[in-house]
DNA sequence: AACAACATTAGAGTATAGTCTATGCTTTGC
DNA sequence: GCAAAGCATAGACTATACTCTAATGTTGTT
């Protein structure tokens, strides 16, 4: 498909789709039988990795971590150690951000408690 | 306290700490008594919600955010009614942040174990 | 053939959240 | 009383993650 319909299919637009493309998350492919353009061709497993983009971006993950990942899972850049050793230093971190969110969840309870009981 | 201080107590520099000073989060008092200069005074208050805001910016919320708690909380800035909405609606992106984390981990897990039983 | 719709690249612009530099005045320690 | 350290302000600079514009070429429809 072309970037107009992986866009459709995703939700997120050429523009941002070529700014992934050339931080190096996803890649199309240029069909070289055809010679009068250039236009990139993607498939159903870069559909995938976007939604993966959007989901690891919305906890928190940066652009780099979600290379890492998709370099992990997808891609052949790791030997097996390395790709397990990412993705639990991803995990560690997701647990991190868990208690994290935990701690400013009780203490938003708190202050929600003080309000309503006037203790502020 | 002067800055300086309270950089030390927090682990924020002053170039931050007046960085969020300038952002509406904290800030200090000039003693009008003296009269040589115009060096910022801080309180303990001030080295509570610089604590606050180091751990709502870990689990993600803006500037913008922070400082609608903040408001919410030592301020008088809203009714009550107003802060309670603003602080439930904080608690509600929190609920959505952990279940968007715990899906991330969800996944995460699942590509590692495929990593370890050699299915990619 | 004309023209809209879509494709590419390069590069500029925006928003957020700092981080640093320069300048100049003030305070403190020797 | 002089240098070093501290403080303030303005504004420049950086990094991240987009987002948009301009220029130009291609494809599809009528």
């Amino acid at each position: 498909m072309l970037i107009s319909e992986l866009s459709k299919k995703t939700g997120i637009s050429p523009h941002t789709i070529r700014f992934y493309e050339k931080s190096g998350l996803i890649e199309g492919k240029q069909d070289i039988s055809i010679k009068s353009n250039n236009y990139f061709h993607y498939d159903d497993v870069t559909v995938e990795k976007l939604e993966l983009i959007n989901d690891a971006k919305s906890v928190g993950f940066t652009i780099k971590e979600i290379g890492q990942i998709i370099d992990a899972w997808y891609n052949n850049k790791y030997t097996k150690t390395q790709k397990v050793e990412i993705l639990e230093e991803k995990l560690i971190s997701l647990e991190q951000k868990m208690k994290e969110i935990k701690e400013m969840k009780k203490q938003l309870l708190q202050f929600k408690d003080d309000v309503v009981n006037n203790r502020c």
